[in-house]
RNA sequence: GCGCUCGUAGUUCAGUUGGAUAGAAUGCCAGACUACGAAUCUGGAGGUCGGGGGUUCGAAUCCCUCCGAGCGCGCCA
């Protein structure tokens, strides 16, 4: 299902490649191993369409002068290659590719050919099933600024590797377990108590927001007084369920409106109650991965990477979250998946090597992947906005997208690398200026929603309808119109790398590459002309780069609007 | 002390796994509409890629060392 102008490459690639294996005989014994021919894009057009430095590489193995190789791989003596204009070997050693004419403009046919479904590819369709887990929470609270990050962050990951023909899951882990829940429970009680003029003191270490006031009204509002008269025991295990029920809700109903869906919302307390986590601990040990000292039962860790055990049960008896965890990923892979990808918080890096010792413990090494979201500093202009954890004042995801809107939140979290420090400029993202990307991108396919809109309007309806079937590509030359075809033709390539580097914010760039080059197209070529063939040709490649506009908002979540 | 992430233009950041003259946005300076949306475009200035050493045809990228920032090192979750 590669698209017809990859496929293409991919025929100059082979040649290439058996041309440097004639070119490793000629050399000699030296020339045992022969690296792989890749064909990228150049930056420069006078270095023509695309380039390969494989003479370079194959000259140093080889301890030969790349020149020489290159020259090689230029050789028409033995006939051209299908599809190459020209061949040539630039120094220090470069091949450089002129693909013959008409490449660029069977890219534009090709996109409006697909349609949405232009970019997609099963380029990791053998990887799948993949799981993709994040934002996991405790329901203790709304979702703060950094789950936002990892949502947009998994969520884009999630549409991208389905691109890239992976089939892929997404799920979240409710941290509904432990001692959170009673302080919950008792932050609660003490809320909904004082609704009836009882005073109850507030927990130490308990939740300040206001949140759990609100939560305290729904409690009322269903059982009256009920609980003022219930037992201590009863009474924190229902309000831990009812607060965490009441919240994970919340939390599900921020996530829905910020664009992320979870296949799977997975409750941490199923695995206590099932007996999953007995279980698991049990299996490990007889297998040999665990072991009893202290009185506590162990990780053996350390054997899979780990710089120490770990403790799966306590002295006490109960487990730790790390066997819970055991439980947890023991059954995403009993479920079938094949690859398992997490994204953490940026605190919790230090997990991340007793989470890959325990499923390799499980049984299947090497088969899961932690990503980080690094953290989030918001400021408005020059102002930084102060978020104290202690102080009760984090900034929610809720706030960060009534203040700025969806669009500009899941651009500006997946903007920067992963594992990059984030400063998330709240004043910036609500500016609708060139200065914010987001618009800038969105304008670009209003801009081409409008420029169709006039086509119609001034009785152009068929020359639309010969520019969706490419009838007149072929006059497409325009330094302005390659650039941005070129761009387009890039767009597989782009969704299929970003995936394997789990870099997600190539996908922002790539978008507003797109973008770019369309307005610089606008500025240069005129669309609506007198001449029919050029303004259907010129449509064409509007169509095209609305298309694929539209594709990679979509995989980032964010709305591609016709007008704004 | 050990570990993780990071250090690139005034600022915010890319840099496709070692390739051609280190890129973009923003800010600054100078320009561009009597046509399809100026929320746009064109040009210019701006760099010791944290410092130093090494590996080679070639290093922001790999190795060593030092400096700095953030975070983590529990029978917490």
């Amino acid at each position: 299902m590669k698209s017809r102008h990859l496929a293409a490459l991919s025929i100059v690639e082979d040649a290439l490649q058996s041309r440097l294996a004639d070119a490793a005989r000629s050399v000699g014994e030296n020339a045992s191993e022969i690296p792989r021919v890749t064909l990228p894009p150049t930056r420069d057009p006078s270095h023509g369409d695309f380039a390969t430095p494989v003479a370079l590489s194959a000259a140093k193995l080889w301890k030969c002068d790349p020149m020489k190789v290159a020259s090689a791989l230029a050789d028409h003596r033995d006939g051209g290659i299908a599809g190459v204009a020209s061949l040539e070997a630039a120094r220090p050693g470069f091949v450089n590719v002129r693909m013959a004419p008409g490449f660029w403009s069977g890219v534009i046919a090709e996109v409006l050919e697909r349609g949405d479904d232009y970019g997609r590819s099963d380029a990791l369709a053998h990887t799948g099933p993949v799981l993709i887990e994040f934002t996991s929470a405790n329901p203790t609270g709304p979702l703060n600024v950094v789950q936002g990050r990892s949502g947009s962050l998994g969520a884009t990951l999630v549409e991208m590797f389905r691109f890239a023909g992976a089939t892929t899951a997404s799920e979240t882990y409710v941290n509904d377990a432990g001692a959170q829940l009673d302080t919950l429970a008792a932050s609660l009680y003490a809320r909904y108590a004082a609704l009836f003029g009882v005073d109850v003191p507030f927990p130490e270490e308990g939740y300040p927001g206001d949140y759990v006031i609100d939560v305290a009204h729904k409690l009322r509002d269903r059982d009256g007084d009920k609980w003022l008269h219930a037992g201590p025991d009863e009474r924190r295990r229902a309000l831990g369920k009812f607060g965490r029920d009441v919240i994970v809700e919340e939390q599900r109903a921020d996530m829905e409106r910020f664009g992320v869906h979870f296949d799977v919302w997975f409750s941490e307390a199923t695995l206590h109650d099932g007996g999953a986590i007995d279980d698991v601990v049990a299996d490990l040990q007889t297998r040999g991965f665990a072991y009893e000292k202290d009185g506590a039962i162990w990780l053996r860790s350390t054997d899979c990477g780990d710089d120490r055990d770990r403790v799966l049960r306590r002295s006490d008896g109960r487990p730790t979250y790390l066997a819970a965890d055991a439980a947890y990923h023991r059954d995403k892979l009993r479920r079938g998946y094949k690859y398992l990808v997490n994204i953490l918080g940026p605190d919790h890096h230090g997990y991340i090597a007793r989470l890959s010792a325990l499923v390799a413990a499980l049984g299947h090494p090497g088969s899961i992947e932690v990503l980080l979201a690094q953290q989030v500093t918001l400021k408005r202009g020059d102002e930084t906005v102060a978020m104290s954890k202690r102080a009760g004042n984090t900034v929610t995801l809720a706030e960060v997208m009534d203040e700025v809107g969806v669009d500009a939140a899941r651009f500006f979290f997946i903007e920067r690398a992963p594992e990059s420090h984030l400063v998330f400029d709240l004043a910036l993202a609500v500016e609708h200026s060139q200065k914010n990307p987001v618009f800038y991108v969105q304008y670009g396919h209003a801009r081409i929603a409008s420029i169709l809109r006039k086509a119609a309007e001034t009785g152009k309806s068929a020359l639309l309808e010969r520019a969706r079937a490419a009838a007149d590509v072929a006059h497409l030359g325009h330094p302005a119109e390659i650039a941005l075809a070129r761009r387009l033709s890039d767009f597989e390539r782009t969704v299929v790398d970003a995936v394997n580097d789990r870099a997600p914010h190539r996908i922002a760039e790539y978008a507003r590459n797109v973008a770019g080059d369309f307005h610089g197209f606008y500025t240069g070529c005129i669309v609506l002309t007198d001449d029919d063939v050029l303004t259907s040709a010129r449509l064409s490649l509007s169509i095209a780069a609305k298309t694929v506009l539209a594709s990679s908002l979509r995989i980032l979540g964010v709305s591609a609007p016709d007008s704004m």
